[in-house]
DNA sequence: TTTAGCACTCGTCCTCGGTGAGTGCTAACA
DNA sequence: TGTTAGCACTCACCGAGGACGAGTGCTAAA
């Protein structure tokens, strides 16, 4: 990383925030009559004609005013992105949010993506808390006539899963209520994460004995336990139409790819985007992305953690020309807020 | 309505047919060489006149060829379209997509509307069928600690629904799992619309002779209740980003009234653009259409039944040029699978 | 090192004429 | 009376040309 004079630190977060400001390439004119620091045009000129030898600056066409590059938000993210504190609207919105009596989980995570790209006018995404983190409280078996039946899994936090689940042939009666009664008494308690294990570990055996037919409720334990600890948890996105209010994506072929990646049920790669990767607030420039389809896009995530362990993640998409200060802090309260309710959630009650 | 002459009609299915395809306001000339009809360019430009005069073609500059109005659409819709066969690429799909084993009705939902918005490129909307038409299979009170609770009821298709609910201080141990019993006994079976009237009419009495606590009971139970009935039930849309490869939404400005009414959580009124309103498949074009934002759009709609009361819907939203005869055999074929498959789920298992 | 001056670049906006698709009207024709 | 050929007219679209202005790079002076 080159080492800037601080006029150049200055310059360079002036035309950052002004562009982020207007969206219009920033000029020398418009600099000098800026703030602070008394310049004539000529010699911010200069400067800038250095920093876009940097690399920090682009320059659309020769006649217009500087824009910063994908290196240049990047050094304004890292080095000059000054810690201002939340207007007070802003922490305003939020605090309700959390105020807000929320029963469920699903309703938490809803809400904050709501409340997210309302607040930041991008689009927002939030990951529902991974559920294999999350202990086992009730197990339910329910038939449903012929050999269907809906397995219902009940988490500590009153997360509901549900499967279908075929049955046997001839299941002899009360063995159901039995295995039922036998997991309940064993695995309430269980993480999710463990659920597999403990099964064939630990109540193997005493299912075994108890149990006419163990390898059939083996069977269908199986198809219970199998889509649920991989699966991707709840996803949900908001504010996708923000981005048409966007002036760069006031094009359509340019809004396009984004919203076709956003819309896509291939979650797996949304979970790409905003991935469980340590605490803090993390932002992802143009083409730092691994997504092609965003390489015009900056993506800030924030992971929300229990105990430490980061458990999931909130995230806002957007143009590079993305306000970072502000985004960045929304996150950084947004997760904060998240951790200590999953927390008390999770360990609490 | 106005009576046309069969030469009008004719032209006026033409132009219909030409400009669905092409997008381009179409011209005596192009008409002229068309098909069937051998007419002259100036025979039609005199009928094209009298169509324009009568309402039913619109011209968007004087030397420009004509576009078919609202109104020409309607007429199109009521007298025109031809019932076509599906093209057998289509049919397969569709075939497909309900040959395949989908065990929750959640799914077979969701995977309709990917379905309906993948075959016509335009966005596509599905509900979910109605849950107050299900029976009661099972009921379930899982305690989370402290008074917070999950009520859990599953329904005879599979469909399992969760609240949390509050639970009254100091409950004594037992009561719950009788609650819970009696419940079981005594609703199973009966369909969620009357969950209500149930619980007071018939099982009050003897819920007050078995339990210590009857107003506690009908606490919860309300809780559960009040939500569940009046709920808007699953609402699915997809390919809303199709709508951006359509030539009348090149416009971001246009679009986005669009994108926002199909990304609002405001689904009562998603509802209203595709009410249960008896069989049949349901045309809405340009300005028949309650909302404001739909009025350059055009919603085709068809409801399935079970039992003959219709119980969920789905449709199709693109703009007014659309491909009506084929979105309408689609809707036609595919409310008349969910049909069958529903009603297979409801009745038959 | 900074600044004033100046020529230069280049995107934007406007105008303007050419082009062509399409029309309306009229008169002739079957 | 319905149909067709002919013709003048309209008007969106396209590309060229020119004025404008914001902004630059360079040079020379402070």
């Amino acid at each position: 990383m080159d080492v800037l004079t601080p006029r150049q630190k200055l310059i360079l977060a002036a035309i950052v925030e002004d562009y982020i400001r207007s969206a219009e390439p920033v000029g020398s004119r418009t600099l000098s009559k800026h703030q602070d620091f008394q310049l004539s045009p000529a010699t911010i000129r200069n400067e800038m004609a250095d920093l876009e030898e940097l690399g920090y600056l682009d320059q659309p066409h020769t006649s217009a005013g500087r824009v910063p590059s994908q290196k240049g938000y990047r050094y304004y993210v890292d080095h000059l992105a000054t810690r201002r504190e939340m207007d007070p609207q802003t922490l305003r919105v939020l605090r309700d949010l959390f105020r807000q009596r929320m029963d469920e989980v699903e309703r938490v995570i809803q809400q904050t993506a709501t409340v997210l790209s309302q607040l930041t006018q991008y689009a927002a995404i939030a990951l529902g808390p991974l559920i294999h983190q999350q202990h086992i409280r009730h197990i339910q078996l329910v038939p449903l006539g012929g050999n269907a039946a809906v397995a219902i899994l009940v988490t500590d936090t009153g997360h509901v899963e549900n499967r279908h689940v075929t049955l046997p042939d001839d299941i002899p009666p009360g063995e159901m209520v039995r295995l039922v009664n036998l997991l309940n008494a064993k695995l309430v308690g269980t993480p999710l994460a463990r659920l597999r294990s403990h099964l064939y570990q630990e109540i193997a055996a005493e299912m075994v004995e108890t149990l006419e037919r163990y390898e059939d409720a083996i069977s269908v334990l199986d198809q219970l336990s199998e889509t649920l600890v991989n699966g991707p948890g709840q996803v949900v996105v908001g504010g996708v139409t923000n981005m048409l209010g966007q002036p760069e994506f006031r094009d359509v072929e340019r809004v396009r790819p984004v919203l076709e990646l956003l819309e896509s049920a291939d979650w797996r790669r949304a979970l790409d985007l905003v991935p469980l990767t340590g605490p803090g607030v993390q932002v992802r420039i143009g083409m730092e992305n691994p997504v092609a389809s965003l390489q015009d896009c900056t993506v800030v995530s924030a992971t929300y953690t229990v105990g430490g362990v980061p458990v999931g993640s909130i995230g806002v998409i957007g143009p590079t020309r993305m306000n970072y200060a502000r985004v960045m802090r929304i996150l950084e309260y947004t997760a904060g807020a998240l951790t200590r309710l999953m927390t008390e959630r999770l360990t609490g009650s």
